[in-house]
DNA sequence: AGTCGCTAGTTTTTT
DNA sequence: ACTAGCGACT
């Protein structure tokens, strides 16, 4: 009768979605059908007369949350799934569909906003339920303010450094009363000045009624702690709890779960230690391998059927974390067929490498693979831009995720800044970040002025305008341009009030008159321009929203860069190992397995960050279904230095049969071999070496063949002739196009 | 007020 | 090598 719920399970997942009371442990290695697990056993709950709402499950990203409630949903609104719930639970009639009362799936932030929006004023500090969020660029300026004003040189002392400090202290739970205690006789400037800027930077988010990340986790766990009515009122409203990559969680993390779970135990985490590799923004495997002691009568359950990899691709994963002495031994196996062996490259450096990966990708191209079943996954960001180039060459379509955020872009944060200050006027950085943007012709003279007035009286920023006029020292027309603004801003909450968000976006757009502003007559300034409307464009998803302004600053808050992944469009997709985590591709490359690349040269002293790097590894081998390619190389440019690199130790750590190893590198390292013909007669060219490779190898960057007066053609633009040539900047005129400017190693063009 | 040039800092990143 | 951010200059 329950085979909508059953069906397909192995023993162990079987088990898993069975045992729906007291702690329960699922082990779930890579491609063990943990989503799957976690679906079935959120179904199963309700399939036994759980209501819906009395479940709560929590993931680390927004995709992931996502993707849990969009797989929840399509068992639920199944006619089999209906017909079982209705049977084994009478009280239900057939026109509740389970789809009207939602369990509630969300990150550990998204949560505890919710939780905090209703009962944040427990606390009686000041936070009241419309506080906002800072996000890191936010608290970056606060703390620069915060600096500034106490006379710490941010040159001596970082700011990010303070702030990244203070970060882990919060998620430990640590107060700055604690961290004051804690200092002893050998404390440094450092942490002098942290614990000094700590409790400022603490109070100063209260005044300004804000929470950063750490606050949402932080306060939700101090409000609970303070108030053991408000806390019961969870336990009892959420009876089943779910937690998704738990090896992932931190401290604060922990003690929420432990808070909202330890009446009744009905605690249901899934994890992989072997998978943890966010340590180093204080995620504790311990959690995971600690439950058990936590909780002495939990069921545990090891999912180790792999349904994703060849099993080529899994020995060699197995074998290699099989090097790491810390984590749970796991005996990951699958039914696949062996298929490809790994294929490893050394090529020569990373240009060849991105020529080479270019290439396998054409070949499998035109084998019939799409290339949205391809990934490159790197281990740091630096590395995409010379596969990227050769990606541009080869004209393959690639999609990039991570580098610099849509939502972390300028002109997009200083329009999100308008709405934050529309919805909150203590918002001080917000107001700072737009009051002169555009010009308004208020420099920090002015300024200055206005936040005298504001420490002096103990009012917002904003509302110092209200008394704009009683200010002796501003001139008429600096009076004026403030009174102006505030009248902007008071029409634009009283529009607020009744329009949804993405038309009073719209208001601020033309109010402010900002995409003239952005129109500099540059290319960039059209791509600013056209970020603003995609921006109005993903407001109008929360028009419907009971309070569309504050659910869209929410969301704006709390999204990524992996949220907007699109997988329509036909494209290879290039991203670190962190961001690939959860997800599988039929073909993946690895580029850059070299030693002091990956592993990392920041683990070479420390046995526990090597470890980390080893299941980095091992989730990126994960990631792949049927094909993986890894590659290094000889020689390589990083930070501006061409150094020698020597091939991966996790190289010869996997498994030598299952694996076949290529040398793809069409130049040796010997003097004279990769001397290149270097155009000594152009004016451009004709100067010394810059670098010892250069001098050493006659590598000489920039280098180009192009000439004015010469015709290419060009991808998008067709045929053209060159006018002038400056070093790899090329200019062209284009039929119908007019001058273009090309970056001739670059660009998708080709000599006619 | 806006542009120009110097300097520091570049693992990984969610929220 | 590259870039973002800041201080100095025009």
């Amino acid at each position: 009768m329950s085979d909508i719920i059953f069906s397909g399970l192995n023993p162990a997942q079987k088990q898993a979605v069975e045992a729906l009371q007291g702690p329960v442990l699922v082990l779930a290695g890579a491609g063990s059908g943990k989503t799957r697990v976690l679906t079935h056993r959120v179904a199963n709950l309700i399939a036994n007369g759980v209501h819906p709402s009395e479940i709560l499950a929590v993931t680390f990203t927004n995709k992931a949350a996502k993707e849990m409630q969009g797989r929840i949903e399509k068992i639920l609104s199944d006619p089999g799934f209906n017909s079982l719930s209705n049977t084994s639970n009478p009280g239900s009639t057939a026109r509740r569909s389970p789809l009207v009362a939602h369990p509630s799936i969300g990150t550990f932030h998204a949560i505890c906003v919710r939780i905090l929006r209703r009962e944040i004023e427990h606390l009686g500090n000041g936070l009241t339920r419309e506080f906002v969020i800072f996000d890191t660029q936010d608290t970056l300026s606060l703390m620069k303010v915060i600096m500034k004003e106490r006379g710490i040189n941010d040159k001596e002392i970082k700011v990010k450094a303070v702030l990244s400090h203070i970060s882990g202290m919060k998620s430990q739970l640590i107060t700055p009363e604690e961290h004051f205690a804690n200092l002893n006789m050998n404390h440094n400037r450092f942490a002098q000045a942290v614990s000094e800027l700590y409790p400022v930077y603490e109070r100063r988010l209260i005044e300004h009624n804000a929470l950063d990340f750490d606050d949402l986790l932080k306060q939700t766990v101090e409000v609970f702690d303070q108030n053991p009515e408000v806390l019961e009122k969870y336990r009892q409203r959420w009876r089943y709890v779910l937690v998704d990559e738990y090896q992932d969680t931190n401290f604060v993390q922990y003690r929420l779960i432990r808070q909202l779970t330890d009446t009744h135990h009905n605690l249901c985490v899934v994890g992989d230690d072997h998978q943890s590799i966010y340590a180093f923004r204080g995620a504790d495997y311990r959690n995971i391998l600690n439950f058990e002691a936590d909780f002495p009568d939990a069921t545990v359950v090891k999912l180790e059927q792999n349904y994703r990899s060849s099993g080529n691709i899994l020995n060699n994963a197995n074998q290699l974390i099989g090097y790491n002495q810390t984590g749970r031994k796991k005996n990951l196996w699958t039914e696949s067929d062996p298929g490809d062996p790994i294929q490893i490259y050394e090529v020569f450096d990373e240009r060849e490498e991105g020529q080479h990966i270019a290439t396998q990708v054409k070949q499998l191209e035109s084998d019939g693979q799409p290339l949205s079943q391809m990934a490159i996954l790197y281990r740091m960001n630096a590395q995409s831009r010379a596969i990227e180039e050769a990606l541009m060459r080869a004209q393959i379509p690639y999609q990039i995720i991570g580098g610099t955020r849509f939502f972390d872009r300028r002109e997009i944060k200083d329009v999100i800044a308008y709405l934050r200050l529309i919805f909150n006027p203590r918002d001080d950085v917000s107001f700072l970040r737009v009051i002169n943007v555009p010009s308004r012709k208020l420099g920090v003279a002015t300024l200055e002025i206005v936040k005298r007035y504001s420490n002096e009286y103990g009012l917002s920023l904003f509302q110092i305008l209200e008394h704009v006029d009683d200010i002796a020292e501003l001139n008429e027309g600096k009076k004026f341009a403030l009174r102006e603004f505030r009248e902007m801003i008071y029409r634009l909450q009283d529009y607020a009030k009744d329009k949804p968000i993405s038309l009073l976006l719209d208001m601020v757009v033309e109010e402010t008159n900002f995409l003239k502003w952005l129109d500099d007559g540059t290319g960039e300034g059209e791509a600013r321009q056209q970020n603003v409307r995609e921006l109005s464009s993903v407001a109008g998803r929360y028009d419907s929203a009971d309070n569309s302004l504050a659910a869209f600053l929410e969301g704006v808050a709390l999204i990524s860069d992996l949220d907007r992944m699109n997988d329509d469009i036909e494209s290879i997709t290039l991203m670190t190992i962190h961001a690939a985590k959860g997800l599988e591709f039929p073909t993946v490359f690895l580029p850059g397995w070299e030693e002091g690349m990956f592993p990392s040269s920041s683990s070479q002293f420390s046995p526990e960050q090597l470890e980390e790097e080893r299941r980095l590894a091992y989730v990126a081998l994960t990631r792949a279904e049927e094909k993986c390619f890894i590659s290094h190389a000889r020689q390589r440019m990083l930070f501006g230095q061409r150094d020698f690199s020597s091939p991966s130790k996790f190289l010869s750590e996997l498994n030598e049969d299952c694996v076949e190893r290529h040398t793809a590198a069409s130049k040796d390292l010997g003097f004279g071999s990769r001397r290149k013909k270097v155009n000594f007669d152009h004016p451009l060219l004709s100067r010394q070496p810059k670098t010892k490779n250069e001098a050493i190898f006659g590598i000489a960057e920039n280098e180009t063949e192009y000439k004015s007066g010469d015709r290419i053609k060009h991808a998008e633009w067709g045929e053209g002739t060159i006018i002038q040539v400056s070093g790899d900047v090329i200019e062209a005129a284009f039929a119908g196009m007019g001058l273009k400017k090309i970056v001739a190693s670059v660009a998708p063009i080709e000599r006619i």
